[in-house]
DNA sequence: TGAATGTATGAACATTCTTTCATATATTTA
DNA sequence: TAAATATATGAAAGAATGTTCATACATTCA
C-alpha cells in the first residue's frame, strides 16, 4: 500500500503500537518499583502473608528504618496495605500483578541461572 | 508443630522463601532495564520485528545518541542483538521473558487504568 | 505519668541513572 | 581521497534513588 519493499517495517504502525505516554511511564513505574534488591525480598517475604514490619526487617536483612522507608513507597503505589493492631503495622501483599511479575521473572531468572 | 497459635507465620519458612542473594539481584536487574520510558518504547518498537538505530530513534521520538546509549545496556544484558550490513545496525529484540514481562505489565497498567 | 516498644519520617549523604554535547569510528558515495 | 551518512562512545551535568542517623509519634506497660 505504501513501500515497494516487503521487508522495511511499517515506521507508522511501529510508532502507533508504541502505548500512550502516560501509559508508558506508569509501567516505568511499575518496574521502577521493583528494582531495588530490598524491596523484592520484603515482596517475597510478603507472599507468605502478612507481616510485621520488625519480622520483615528480620527476615530480609534490612534495618528498620530502610524496611519502613520502602514500605512507605509500596503503599504509595498501593501494592501493600497496612494494618494497625495497637502499635505493630501489619503489612499485606494488595497487588496480584506485581507478586505474577516477580514470579515470572524468579522462574526466568533461576533459570537462566542454571543453564550457566 | 512449632508454635501455639496457627495465626502467626513462620519467620523460618518466610526467611527460606527468599531467594538466594545473587537471584534476587539478578531479578533487580532484570527489572531496572525494563525502569524507563524510553527503553520500554524502544522495546515495544522491536518487538514489530528489527529495527535500524535511526528509525528507533524516529519513531520512539528520542535522540540518536540517547538511544544509542540504550541499546548498548539492552545489548550489554542480551536483552537485543544487533545485525549490522554496511553502516546500518539492525536492532533485534532477543529475549522473551523480557517481552513477556512487558506485555503482562501493560495489559495490567491498562486495565488499572481504565478503572480510574 | 514515665519508660519501653513498634513504627514512621525528615535530612543528609553517597551512589547510580539519564541525557546531552562533542567527537570518534566505520562505511559508502561522489 | 574527501564528503556524507549511520552509529557508538566518553565526559559532564543534573536528577533520581537508597541508606543511615536522629528523632518523632503512637501505644502499651509498670
Amino acid at each position: 500500500m505504501s513501500d515497494s519493499t516487503t521487508t522495511s517495517p511499517d515506521l507508522t504502525q511501529v510508532h502507533n503500537s508504541i502505548p500512550e505516554p502516560h501509559i508508558v511511564e506508569h509501567m516505568a513505574q511499575v518496574f521502577g518499583i521493583l528494582a531495588d534488591p530490598g524491596r523484592i525480598r520484603i515482596l517475597t517475604a510478603l507472599s507468605n502473608g502478612p507481616l510485621k514490619v520488625r519480622d520483615i526487617a528480620g527476615a530480609t536483612h534490612q534495618s528498620q528504618s530502610s524496611v519502613s522507608h520502602s514500605l512507605r513507597l509500596l503503599r504509595a503505589h498501593h501494592v501493600v496495605t497496612v494494618t494497625r493492631i495497637g502499635r505493630e503495622a501489619f503489612y499485606t501483599l494488595e497487588d496480584r500483578h506485581v507478586q505474577s511479575l516477580l514470579e515470572l521473572t524468579l522462574t526466568h531468572v533461576a533459570h537462566e541461572d542454571h543453564n550457566h
